[in-house]
DNA sequence: CTGAAAGCGCTAACAA
DNA sequence: TTGTTAGCGCTTTCAG
C-alpha cells in the first residue's frame, strides 16, 4: 500500500515546498501586497530554485476574459502592402487570442487618414497596448506620448513616430532599404554610371531616408556612378508615366532607375514605350500581382521587399508577449529587406492571385464597428 | 432579483442549446462513438452556426501531460547553420510547449551521423512526430516510411528526403539557392564574362542542384556568359584554398565566383592572396560571423541566406498545429533565400557575438540524453 | 498576514 | 446512448 503524496506541479510544489497555501505562493510571486516580507522571500527563493515557469495555458484559462486588450490601427487596403501588413497581424492575433489576449481592429481609410480620431476611441475603449502605423507623426505624437504616460503601450509598425514615446517600432528602416537598393544598382550597373530615383514625394520622411540611402550607397558601389535626377511622382499615375518619360529622353544614356514608392507600374511602362525595358536597370519597392509580369520581361531587375506580413505578426508578437509575460519591448526592431528577382519571385505569396480571404475580413470590420476578427491569410 | 442564469460559453454553451450535457456535445465534436448520429448531426449543425472554436488552453491545461511529443533531431554544432536551426526550433517549442506539447531534443553529431539510430530511438520513445534533417536520405528513407504507416508524421528540415512518404519539408530549394545566385552574378558580371563554382562536393545532392541552378540561371541572365569550372573543396580549407588559388592563376580573366557551400573562407583568401578581393564578384552561401570583415573588405559582394531560424520555428509550427489543431501538413513549405550584401549585413543576428546560449543549451543536452530543452535565442 | 475554495473550458473515466 | 464528475494550474474572492 503506497501513500497517496502525489507529485504536485507548479505553484502547489512551491506552496508545499514551502509550507504555505498557494494563495501566499501566488501573492508573493505577483508582488502584491498582504505578505510577510521574509516569507516572500523565502517562496521565491524556491521557485528560482525549481526555476518555475508559470503555466501560460492555465493562467489565461483562469483570466478568462480580456486579460488585455490590443488595439491595432492601420490602413484599410486591397492588394498591396497594407493588405499583408493585416494578414500577420491577424494570423498572429489568432494565435495569441487563445492566451486570452483580445484585439480591437480599427482600420483607417488610409495612411494617415483619421488615424488620431482612430486613436484616441482606442484610448477610450481602454485597451493595453496600441498598434499603429503612424501616417502624420505629428499629429500622432501627442497622443502617443499621453498613451504611454498612461502606460499604454504603443508599437508602431511599418512607419514610425520617431519623436514620440513609442515603445517600439517594428519596421524595414528607409534609409538601409535605400542603401541596399543603391549597393544593388551599383553592383548592376558599370562604372560611371548614371542613374535617377522615382520618388513618391519628398515631402514624405520615409521617400526622402531612401532617397538618400540610395543616393548615398550608390556612388559607394558604383566608382563614378552619379545619381543625376529625383523625380516625384506624387503617386499619380499619369504624372509618374510623363516625368520618367521625359526623363528617359533628355537623358538616354541613364543606366538605371530607383522606384522608392510602390508606384512602380507607370515607370515600368514609360520604359516599355521608349524601348528601354531591360535596358535600364529597373530597381522598385515592395510587391503586387501586376508586377509579375514585368518581372517576365526583364523590365524589373529587382524590388526589394519590405516583408509587411512578417512585419505585423512581429508587432503583435512583441505586444502580446510583453502584455503576457512581461517582456521587454525592444525599443526597435529592424528587419532586413528581401531581395525580389525572377528567380525566386514565385514564392512571394503576393504573387497568388487572391483568394479574397482577407478582403472579406476586412469588409466584415467596416460593418461592425466593435469587430473582432480572427481571419487570416496563410504565413510563409 | 435576477435569474441566475449565467451565460455559458463554448462547449457548455452547445450543450444547452442542444439539450444535452458537456459529455455528449464533447463526443460529438470529437466523432468518438457511443453517440446517435442524430444527436451528433443536431450538436454538429448548432457548433457551425455559433462558429464554435475550442479554447486551446483549457485543451491544453486538460490534457496536462503530453498530449503530444515531438522528436526533433538535427545536427549539433555550433556557430553556423545549425546551431540557428536548432535556435528556431527551441523558440518555437518553447511558445506550444505552453500548449501541452512536449520535444524529445536528439541532436547528432554531425549532418548525416548517427541519425538512423536516433531516429529509431524517437520512434521507440513513442513521439507523435519528428522533424529531422535528412543528411543521409537512403537509410532515413525506409525508416521514414515505416513511421509514416504508423501514423507518425515526419518533417524534413532544411535537407528533404524526397523519396520517402514525409508528410512536409520546410527548406530554400537548392535549385532555386543556384539559380538566384546565377542570376544576381548574371547582373554583377559584364556580358561574356567567365565564372566558375566552388562546392563542397557534388556528390552531395544538395549542392549538386545548387550548381545545377547555377549553371543554368547564369548564362540566361548573362548574354554570352559562361561557367567554366566547378571546383569541388570537399570541406577541407587547404583544398578549397588550393585549387582556387589554381584556377584563379589558369584563368585570370574570371570574373565571378560562387560558393555553394558554408566553407567560404578559403576561397575569400585565395582571392586575396591573388589580389583578385573585389575584382572577382565573389557570391556565398549562409552566414557566420567571420565572414563580416570579407563583407567589408569587398571580397564577398553577396551571400544568399537560407534562414536557418525561420526554417527550425517553421517546421515546428506546422508540426504543433498539425498535432493540436488537426491542421493539414503542406507537402512542402519553399522560403525564400535572403540576399546579403554589406548594406543590411548587420541586420542579421548571425552577425552578432555569439553569447553562448545555445551553446550552453545543448551541450546541457549531450549530458542529458532524456533532456528536454527550452532555452532559445532571439526572433528577429 | 494567510488559508480555503470557486471557477476558467475542456478531457476522460465512471455511472446510469 | 447519455449524464456526472474530477481534475489540469492559475487567479481571485472571501474568510479566518
Amino acid at each position: 500500500m503506497k501513500r497517496g503524496t502525489k507529485p504536485r506541479r507548479g505553484i502547489h510544489l512551491i506552496a508545499e515546498m514551502a509550507n504555505v497555501s498557494i494563495g501566499t505562493v501566488d501573492r508573493a510571486l505577483h508582488g502584491r501586497g498582504g505578505i510577510k516580507e521574509s516569507t516572500r522571500q523565502r517562496i521565491l527563493q524556491i521557485a528560482r530554485q525549481i526555476s518555475y515557469t508559470p503555466n501560460l495555458a492555465a493562467r489565461a484559462l483562469s483570466i478568462a476574459k480580456a486579460s488585455a486588450r490590443i488595439g491595432v490601427c492601420i490602413p484599410r487596403e486591397i492588394h498591396f502592402f497594407y493588405d499583408q501588413l493585416w494578414g500577420g497581424v491577424l494570423d498572429e492575433a489568432r494565435r495569441v487570442e487563445q492566451l486570452g489576449i483580445e484585439f480591437l481592429h480599427r482600420p483607417v481609410q488610409a495612411l494617415g487618414e483619421g488615424d488620431t480620431s482612430t486613436f484616441k476611441e482606442l484610448l477610450h475603449a481602454g485597451v493595453n497596448g496600441i498598434i499603429v502605423t503612424a501616417g502624420n507623426p505629428k499629429g500622432l505624437t501627442p497622443l502617443i506620448n499621453a498613451a504611454e504616460e498612461k502606460g499604454i503601450r504603443v508599437v508602431c509598425v511599418s512607419t514610425d513616430a520617431p519623436e514620440s514615446q513609442r515603445s517600439s517600432i517594428v519596421c524595414v528602416e528607409p534609409r538601409l532599404n535605400g542603401c541596399l537598393a543603391g549597393e544593388l544598382m551599383g553592383k548592376f550597373v558599370p562604372p560611371g554610371s548614371k542613374v535617377a530615383v522615382v520618388a513618391g514625394m519628398l515631402s514624405a520622411e520615409d521617400h526622402r531616408k531612401k532617397t538618400h540611402g540610395f543616393s548615398e550607397a550608390f556612388p559607394r558601389h558604383c566608382p563614378g556612378g552619379k545619381v543625376i535626377s529625383v523625380i516625384e511622382g506624387h503617386e499619380d499615375e499619369d504624372e509618374s508615366f510623363q516625368k520618367t518619360f521625359d526623363l528617359l529622353r533628355h537623358v538616354p544614356s541613364i543606366a538605371g532607375l530607383y522606384v522608392n514608392t510602390v508606384n512602380c507600374l507607370p515607370v515600368c511602362r514609360a520604359l516599355g514605350a521608349r524601348g528601354l525595358a531591360g535596358k535600364v536597370k529597373l530597381i522598385t519597392t515592395d510587391l503586387f500581382l501586376e508586377m509579375a509580369p514585368y518581372f517576365q520581361k526583364r523590365t524589373i531587375t529587382a524590388s526589394i521587399y519590405q516583408q509587411p506580413h512578417r512585419q505585423g505578426q512581429l508587432a503583435v508578437h512583441l505586444m502580446a508577449d510583453h502584455l503576457t509575460s512581461r517582456a521587454p519591448l525592444p525599443p526597435a526592431l529592424h528587419l532586413s529587406p528581401g531581395v525580389v528577382m525572377s528567380s525566386n519571385l514565385s514564392l512571394f505569396r503576393e504573387m497568388k492571385a487572391s483568394d479574397g480571404h482577407l478582403r472579406d475580413s476586412l469588409s466584415r470590420i467596416s460593418t461592425a464597428p466593435a469587430g473582432m476578427l480572427s481571419q487570416g491569410s496563410q504565413g510563409t
